[in-house]
DNA sequence: ATGAAAGCGCTAACAT
DNA sequence: ATGTTAGCGCTTTCAT
């Protein structure tokens, strides 16, 4: 096991102090001669010398890493969304420390607590949503934590999310314009930001441009049989009339195709369908979905870029609410 | 922006010693009176203190975080072989360092770099396939490396895939036994471990079961023309057989299924198609496709077992190649 | 233009 | 059972 080299061998080699070399990997070359900068470029090639960065980081404060906590590494926004944050960040030269809640809120405190102890010096989080008091315990500190989709009810964060409303009225002029007369909004249980918002989105849609009461089924369960039984119910709720569903995001417009399929009900004319999130998959099912594309990438490099102006240029700058615009891609469903 | 606690300060309130506190900190609560760990515990808890951890492991050399490098985060496969890799490293008390090469040799290898820097302990890469001689080198330091999925030539590195060969083999069979006398195989250039094996798999399939000439499809371009066009091309060499095409991965699935549906080609009559990754869309399309499950979850998992044996029991074992079943679940399109 | 010296916050001999 | 001390590998005043 071959010792380390350390910036001591480097000085030795080269003839000059560590802080000279110091300078050099620091890049203030401003006051040293041409001589000392291409002798030290020449010693540290020669002995493939790299910085220690826990080393660099504990005496400098900056460890040039950002932790983000997703809540489920597993879906295609979380993919995206950390391809976004991933790329940007490289172009800043900071780091990516990524950890999975799963959806469980004493993780994610946990994880936020473990980043911190890193010295992460920002964390962009796509919260569960139940974890509001702690979130504002840390926002207290010094360590900029950043909302990825999931807002909370306080102004207190900067916050990176979809622009809903706008889209969802979308949404509701395109099916009423296709002869649409009910619109059920199918989500899973109300208890993140997303959620929430994109429920009073819905209700304003239908009062505003629909003029229908809001009929909102909630997935408690999401095993085939409870899905079937919600869109029947939907069903039978609403007579003869031309019925459309539309629904909260990606993972709940699966389910819904997937019964759908089962039921042998097919879109647009059974039902018309409008998803949200344009999954590589949506144009390919049915001859088409109709889906709400969701700017998932902008989020993540947004969120950084937020961070990056956090970080480097005003840390307590007002919290910000930026909302990026969705796009409606129609397809044959509805 | 208020001063950060250190060890110092929970010693003096303490009225002991840093070095009780670390000790504490360590669990290593042996020979240490009751008293002391009790008015420990209170002092930490009143004063919100947590350890720096990059003071710990620059201290220890233990970081307690792992690097994984993925070749393409937004796909599936890498979704869930980081969630496999995540789950498995918070059983194990690590922490995980992603980073995304979007197929790009040289950003592996400046990844790889700046993970050592970070003085990561382990680092699982999906590798590009472009850097063998680079990892080769890297495989004699002392942070070891295990390969994910893409193998390399040489056997130098641990490495957990896929059994592509035994699946491949059931594949071919499944496919004689519906009646397919062509089988073709469509994959993108062969530039990475994962696809050079399949392609022998798939060889070895077609000279001792199916009794046919391998057609090997390369996709150098992805443009829908060009799919569309390789696969007309396939459908033209074989006449009258009853024709199948099997798939090197989730990406070429999609591509080919995309390409089908445009051309108006109906799964199985027109032609068969088994897909390779059972992704959560497969079941949906042309009503479910027949797909190789691929064990992504249990390949992060297996890999991260595989480095935390050579962490902290044997830095030295021979290296290992551990191929994880695959299953075919045969659906629709067969 | 360069260096000496004092830490960053912790761990681990080596005492006692 | 606990404390003293010397670093880990770097950055950063403050000199010169």
């Amino acid at each position: 096991m071959k010792k380390n080299i350390t910036i001591v061998e480097v000085a030795e080699k080269a003839g000059v102090s560590k802080t000279t070399i110091s300078r050099y990997l620091n890049g203030k070359f401003e006051f040293m001669s041409q001589d000392s900068k291409e002798k030290i470029a020449r010693v540290i090639e020669e002995l493939g010398y790299r910085p220690n960065n826990l080393a660099r980081s504990l005496k400098s404060k900056r460890s040039r890493i950002i932790g983000v906590i997703v809540s489920d590494i597993g879906s295609p926004f979380s993919s995206i969304l950390l391809k976004g944050i991933s790329d940007c960040c490289e172009r800043y030269g900071y780091g990516v420390l990524i950890t999975n809640t799963n959806d469980n809120p004493k993780k994610e405190r946990d994880y936020i607590l473990s980043m911190l102890d890193q010295r992460v010096e920002g964390i962009i989080v796509n919260t569960t949503g139940q974890n509001d008091d702690f979130l504002r315990q840390i926002g207290k500190g010094n360590v900029p934590l950043i909302l990825a989709d999931r807002a909370i009810e306080e102004k207190m964060f900067d916050t990176i999310r979809s622009a809903d409303y706008p889209i969802t009225i979308k949404v509701a002029e395109h099916l009423k314009q296709r002869g649409f007369t009910r619109v059920g909004w199918f989500v899973e249980p109300l208890n993140n930001g997303a959620r929430i918002l994109r429920h009073k989105a819905y209700v304003a849609a239908c009062k505003e441009v629909l003029h229908i009461e809001p009929q909102v089924y909630i997935m408690e369960d999401k095993s085939s049989l409870a899905v079937e039984k919600l869109v029947q119910q939907f069903i039978d709720a609403n007579g003869s009339e031309r019925k459309a569903i539309y629904t909260a995001n990606g993972v709940v417009t699966l389910h819904i195709v997937k019964a759908l399929q089962r039921m042998g009900i097919h879109c647009p004319d059974d039902l018309g369908l409008c998803g949200f999130n344009n999954w590589n998959w949506t144009e390919l099912v049915g001859g088409g979905l109709t889906v709400v594309a969701q700017p998932s990438y902008k989020i993540g490099r947004e969120a950084v870029k937020r961070m990056m102006f956090r970080i480097h240029r005003n840390h307590n700058a007002a919290p910000r609410l930026i909302e990026l615009e969705c796009e409606l891609i129609v397809r044959h469903s509805t």
